[in-house]
DNA sequence: GAATGTCAAGAGCAGTGCTCACGTTTTGGA
DNA sequence: TCCAAAACGTGAGCACTGCTCTTGACATTC
């Protein structure tokens, strides 16, 4: 029984003045984020910090979890700039280097922002699955990372790990559109698949180090992540020059 | 400033009534995690379904984080079994068709139960980082899998991946300790990165399609999931037969 | 029998998300 | 220019939450 989403003023120095309380509110609820975690995540809190009353912030968010989601997908547009600023600052690079320096900077972001980090790829916050307005922004990060792929194929440097992958049928009928979406038309189903492998690979890597799994027995987070990505970007099939 | 753990009797009918409701509290917050979510886990409700007062519950734990904890061991102690289980059931088949088959149990245990793997593999609801007291117990699935790869070394079934993986010095450095404490002392660096590669790819794929990352462009994530642990298995050098 | 340990009860504190009725202010059209 | 509608902030209030503390009833042990 979610309250639905607020009116808003479309025009006029009305609408300016909402656009801008909306904007203050969700910055304050960033940093509240960013300091204790979401879950820590308190309307009163904000308003507090707002000079306002908690039942006013009801003007501009339906509510709680309409403001996570809001969050989630700054958060998302953030950490989307962010990987596509390393696609593109290493366009002469050799692919396999590009795909290291992407993950890199997708680490660097996380290792910063730890909470915001969670945010997006920790338990969901309303209910265990993701909001729907959530997955379109979530596909910037991965659409920067298929560019690497892209521009290595245009480029004749794209091998086919067809040899160390096993892609069933089903699976191959699935890829079909996939692949068109992705605009990697003439690729292989092998490196579809191995696009996957390595981009969960690198999120649950990450995961796994922020959220502590890998503590105990992993000393040089940082380099092992390096290595690992550089290994995902042979089984790619990157080229390395 | 947390409080500490409650006193608890050590002797006699006391502590077994102790103990029986000690288990009877953790029984009905289970379910109330497998219904809701831990995020919605509350120490007033769980109080009502046993007819006592919530600050009864104080008497078997210090709060609400540490009851949490205890249902994190359990569900830990839960996963560990039915990988194990995976584990033990194919002691006769190929190396590879051995992961699969784990990873499946591992993917069966967690889409049965979205809630409790969310409370092992998301966001930890303390803070950001997982108590102390919930590594060890969390090893117990890496172990079951891991056991798969040492009867395959055993039994020359094992091939070394090092044409395609890359272990820098201070990694290989890393893999000293690790190396015996997994028992697998003969085995190469690489041998250990792609078990690391293996591990993480799996939770993440797994993590990937609970929480909801992978709809819309997905339609079988079983056979997915199937495809890319078997993938996995070959990377990892398993023999087919 | 007295002292000690164990336990549940209940009141209470501080906090939460959210709703609602109520005034005030601003806006845009008649 | 006037007026109704829309937008907005207010404060009270509801039903919760985790947690603390005091109190009184037992049981076990000395």
């Amino acid at each position: 029984m979610a309250t639905s989403t607020p009116p808003v003023p479309v025009k006029g120095a009305r609408a300016r003045a909402h656009a801008e309380v909306r904007a203050a509110i969700l910055t304050t609820a960033s940093a509240h984020v960013a300091a204790d975690g979401a879950a820590a995540l308190s309307l009163r809190a904000v308003a507090r910090d707002l000079d306002m009353v908690s039942s006013a912030l009801y003007r501009y968010f339906a509510g709680r979890d309409e403001l996570l989601t809001a969050l989630i997908i700054d958060a998302y547009d953030s950490l989307g700039a962010h990987a596509e600023a390393a696609v593109d600052a290493t366009v002469d690079d050799a692919p396999a280097a590009r795909w290291v320096d992407a993950a890199m900077a997708i680490r660097s972001w996380a290792i910063g922002r730890p909470h915001e980090y969670a945010l997006l790829y920790g338990t969901p916050v309303p209910g265990y699955a993701a909001p729907d307005d959530t997955v379109a922004p979530g596909t910037r990060v991965s659409r920067a990372l298929i560019r690497i792929v892209r521009d290595a194929a245009r480029d004749g440097r794209l091998d086919d790990p067809a040899s160390t992958t096993t892609v069933s049928a089903p699976t191959s009928e699935s890829f079909v559109l996939l692949r068109t979406e992705i605009d990697l038309p003439t690729v292989s189903d092998a490196t579809i698949l191995a696009i996957l492998l390595a981009w969960t690979q690198l999120f649950g890597l990450l995961t796994f180090e922020l959220f502590g799994q890998t503590r105990n027995f992993v000393h040089d987070d940082e380099r092992l992540f390096r290595d690992a990505t550089a290994t995902m970007a042979r089984h790619l099939g990157l080229g390395d020059h």
